[in-house]
DNA sequence: GACAAAATATTGAATTTTCAACTTTTCACA
DNA sequence: TGTGAAAAGTTGAAAATTCAATATTTTGTC
């Protein structure tokens, strides 16, 4: 029958669109939490990717932080502005332009870290330890999957 | 041990991040097929939600495809401007607009259709019938979550 | 070693999105 | 029934994002 044409899914049963969906809850969320410090989600990501002490290029950035490069490339403007990270160039490949985190940059990492913890935390708590380790498993083979192809 | 912390979380292994990434990953593939049509995501959903015939107001369909007002109060204007949908309002409340689809708006949503269903379908086929439901529930269990609280 | 092609990042214009303020209509209730 | 509060959309200015073009450095090859 027609009714059950597996490829007939209403557009809210479709993968792409819970993704979506529960892609922007979750991540309401969070920007929520970080609001209270004034840090947009993007931005905590790059701190949070710094913090590791190690330079990273504009393009691994991009890349990690899911924006194109022209977008990154303004928002570190702006960053840079905020006094929270400072380019400079990489002496292997002069091309490439290295991102640091500054002091202040590192202090407010440091502030910013238990709001993500917490919020992945209530995630847990509220959805199941097994749910939650379940998903993410399963998102990360769809992301290798999709991004291999 | 520190290393073991399960709140000292590397952002690529938080659920925030594996969500934000196989969502624009999964996006990204549906946006290109539709790009070959020149329609971008938002408006495909916006057609495919009004393709079953029955209006919709402002607000459920901002609700639906996850924009907010003014945003799709915009998108909307493009796309009265091409003559794919057109308002009326509600007369049972005069507050509220109805969005309906034109013809041209139907034609083109039945053309993106068999575009959208393929997508569905590759992914299932390359990550498994199993798999995707699996996930798909598990996304339909946490969004019902997160909304509710 | 020279020169074309590729890789990396930035810029400026154009488009899109967001925020805050506003209009219109309905609701609640005194 | 009248009046203030709430709900639904829209608007215009400001901010952010994207696209196309550009500058700089490196790589590959003859």
């Amino acid at each position: 029958m027609a009714k059950s044409d597996p490829s007939d899914l209403p557009i809210t049963e479709q993968l792409a669109y819970l993704l979506a969906r529960a892609n922007r809850e979750i991540s309401r969320q969070l920007d929520e939490r970080l609001q209270q410090e004034g840090v947009p989600v993007e931005q905590w990501r790059i701190l949070t990717i710094l913090s590791n002490g190690k330079g990273r290029s504009m393009g691994e950035l991009a890349e990690t932080v899911l924006l194109n490069h022209p977008t990154l490339t303004k928002i570190i403007d702006r960053m840079v502005s905020n006094a929270l990270v400072y380019r400079a160039h990489d002496p292997k490949d002069r091309r490439k332009v290295l991102l640091f985190l500054s002091d202040r940059g590192k202090t407010l990492a440091k502030r910013l870290k238990p709001l993500a913890q917490s919020h992945e935390a209530r995630i847990i708590q509220s959805y199941g330890y097994k749910s939650t380790s379940e998903l993410k498993r399963l998102l990360g083979s769809l992301i290798e999957r999709a991004t291999s192809t």
